[in-house]
DNA sequence: CGGTTCCTTGAGATTAATCAAAGAATGTGG
DNA sequence: CCACATTCTTTGATTAATCTCAAGGAACCG
């Protein structure tokens, strides 16, 4: 819960070589042609971080904005008295930052090792602007992520602790390539769960196990997950 | 909560004067230019909407676009039983509808009489996609109301009742112009504020009248409200 | 004025949070 | 590879917050 003072990321030196990137297909960068993507990549540089490390913190004045190359980050937010909520967890492709905008909302912290592909958040507006498949490309992303925020108001505002984890696990077993009977590494730990899902972390390990009692799913230790019953896992998230 | 059945919203015949239209700057429309302007014109048309009546349809295909001129909507989305969660609202010059995907992910719903300029959603996409001011100036928008849902996802997800209705009534003073000692009249019924706070109508009430007791504010009865103690408000909000 | 809808209030049930402690899992240095 | 420290997870008992059910009062609408 509480963001421990972290080591500064490291930065390769290695930056620009977008034309042979891995996430040049879906990130936004591809909807770019070879001199534009010349152009962005002279701006980046890509940054390693490790578990736990952040790379944007809430209220800061915003001043990187990226793609993610590899792993997984949270977006959080905190109150006042350090209630923290996970607004977003974004993924290899996906774009993280605040463009054309003062400071940043929300922290960007690694939940795994993870790399990224940043920007000064002012060239990127500027490039941006004067590209407009980026903005387009960047629009459809925004979309969808309003989408995905706004189904997550539902269940923070309307669902039964039952009903959310259901949906959670549902959602990761679809996100990381589940099947029945197929054994599935979470990313997250309990309280990053319960931090997503508006809970106690006590909450959720409960009703953990409580659906494996009920043969939903098994649990073999180690933040292992395997899925024994997805129709009635389903039949609860639905509510 | 329970959306009636509504009449068929009213289509005015005097479609395309965007050169005077009253949202023409602040709405995404102010990116154009004449001809642009002329050019959307003649694609859109002007549709008048009743308090509870509904323009989108969560889960229907997403058929029209547009900007509010006029009013207040509701955006909100229902569980499998009916639970409903308010998900957004809507003020002139914002844009409402889902461009550049194939359905609407929640319901749009008029709060007190409003007026919408609405496009087809087809042609509207066509049409942004050839003027990139327009998908810059959407961009724009759509990033702020990420901004907007996400700041409200820590609400539902880790405030008391307390903290979320006093965050509301803060919001509500600011959005509609109150002022400590000026009488407000709310354009929320107190369902439609729990359906936004994720509560239930009783503690909305309940901690409304707490609220008037402590003297942080006055209720005069008929959903007016009368700002007494604004920093009080503040402490209670930020939790 | 009578009907309808909206709002408030109370009592009791229920859910989930909190507090507390024991039990795995993970990592570290010997 | 093992013993120990640390962190994460589970479980139990209790408390607190919010919901539900029920009914009376206020506002609003022909």
């Amino acid at each position: 819960m509480l963001q421990l003072a972290t080591s500064r990321p490291s930065v390769a030196p290695d930056a620009g070589r977008c034309a042979d990137c891995e996430v040049r297909a879906s990130a936004i960068c591809g909807s770019l042609d070879a001199i534009g993507l010349e152009e962005l990549g002279r701006m980046g540089r890509k940054v390693h971080l490790r578990p736990g490390q952040t790379l944007l913190w809430e209220g800061d004045e915003s001043v990187l904005v990226g793609n993610v190359l590899e792993g997984m980050l949270k977006l959080s937010t905190v109150t006042g008295d350090g209630r923290e909520q996970i607004v977003g967890i974004v993924f290899p492709s996906d774009f993280i930052g605040r463009p054309f905008g003062k400071d940043s909302h929300h922290s960007v912290t690694a939940l795994t090792e993870a790399r990224v592909c940043v920007f000064r958040r002012g060239a990127f507006d500027g490039f941006a602007d004067s590209h407009a498949g980026i903005e387009a490309a960047l629009l459809r992303r925004t979309l969808d992520e309003l989408d995905r925020a706004r189904r997550w108001m539902l269940l923070l505002g309307r669902m039964s602790a039952t009903e959310r984890v259901a949906s959670l696990l549902l959602e990761m077993i679809d996100r990381l390539g589940g099947a029945p009977g197929k054994p599935l590494s979470l990313p997250l730990s309990r309280q990053q769960m319960a931090d997503l899902l508006g809970l106690a972390i006590e909450t959720v390990s409960r009703t953990m196990t409580r659906f494996e009692r009920e043969g939903l799913i098994t649990l073999p230790g180690g933040r292992r997950l395997v899925l024994r019953d997805r129709a009635g896992l389903e039949r609860i998230a639905t509510g």
